[in-house]
DNA sequence: GGAGATTGTTATATACGATGACAATTCCGG
DNA sequence: CCGGAATTGTCATCGTATATAACAATCTCC
């Protein structure tokens, strides 16, 4: 344990670019295929708005869940993220390590932690949220501002 | 090497459910995070589709690309699918493993292997494709179908 | 009070893709 | 043409992010 800042190199740096004079078939005609290259895009976009800090899109998540949800447990942050529980533990490693989040006994359950952001991690959280937000209506600025809520309307009713 | 079957297990086979009772706080308006959740709709879609096939999303991409651009380089297939070369070799070692694709030599350039579907593989993407397009219209049957085109023209834009 | 579920924790396994080196080959400036 | 630079496939190795399985402590509920 204990490493450096880590590098935190993202799987993809470079954005899914078109070829030109490549015949993409099927993949044209497929959601997946292009949900995955604006998933590409967006998390370029996230990567640039948190250059330098560590923090990765599933940290990030937990840290805004953790803001919105004061004192919820490591299991329930899994569950919500989507992972196992072993990963939620991992994620709240760092952010205690970080000195972002602390855990506090609860009251009500002595088996599990209840997570708090501290102010420290509050502040950071604050940043990385309208550093994040700006560079999402940087590329967002493609769209329309209504065609931005009619695509963030759409995803949601596709993901059910 | 030589694997059984491979179980082919995906990254995340539970879909991410909003949890009643959890804020999700400043998700609710990033794009990435919606997008990430969509994604993970189709990533399940096509796994149903595919059970059993051992075919994941990158190995599908490679069979579609491949049956388009018959003769292409395993350099440009990485380029395309937007992976390094080493991963688009393993890519083609799978292809070739299974007897889906064929390695030639080019006439052109003696370094490079031009990829091209088997008859064996023809068959098998072409029902696979269907597969994946039937189950991806299951899941988009929550969208009419004009709003599945306005998805796929907004991602595309945003995609760039 | 006790069986069974839940929580955190740790160890271990696996999958994916990147990096960096290498030889063979091709490209290109002079 | 010739020789250095670039490209292609290949391989070995690494890092990261998951999952699974086991365990002890604790809670729930009958």
């Amino acid at each position: 344990m204990s490493k450096p800042p880590s590098p935190h190199r993202p799987r993809a740096l470079a954005p899914i670019e078109r070829l030109p004079g490549v015949d993409y078939g099927a993949l044209d005609e497929l959601l997946g295929y292009s949900l995955r290259r604006a998933q590409v895009a967006m998390f370029l976009s996230f990567h640039r708005a948190t250059r330098g800090l560590g923090i990765t899109p599933p940290r990030f998540s937990a840290l805004v869940i953790v803001r919105a949800n004061p004192g919820l447990s490591q299991s329930t942050l899994g569950a919500v993220l989507g992972i196992a529980r072993s990963g939620a533990m991992l994620l709240a490693d760092w952010m205690v390590g970080r000195r972002l989040v602390e855990r506090r006994r609860r009251a009500d359950d002595a088996r599990a932690w209840g997570l708090h952001l501290t102010r420290r991690g509050a502040e950071l959280l604050e940043k990385t949220v309208r550093a994040v937000a700006a560079e999402e209506r940087r590329v967002a600025a493609r769209l329309g501002a209504s065609e931005r809520r009619e695509l963030l309307r759409l995803l949601e009713k596709l993901a059910g």
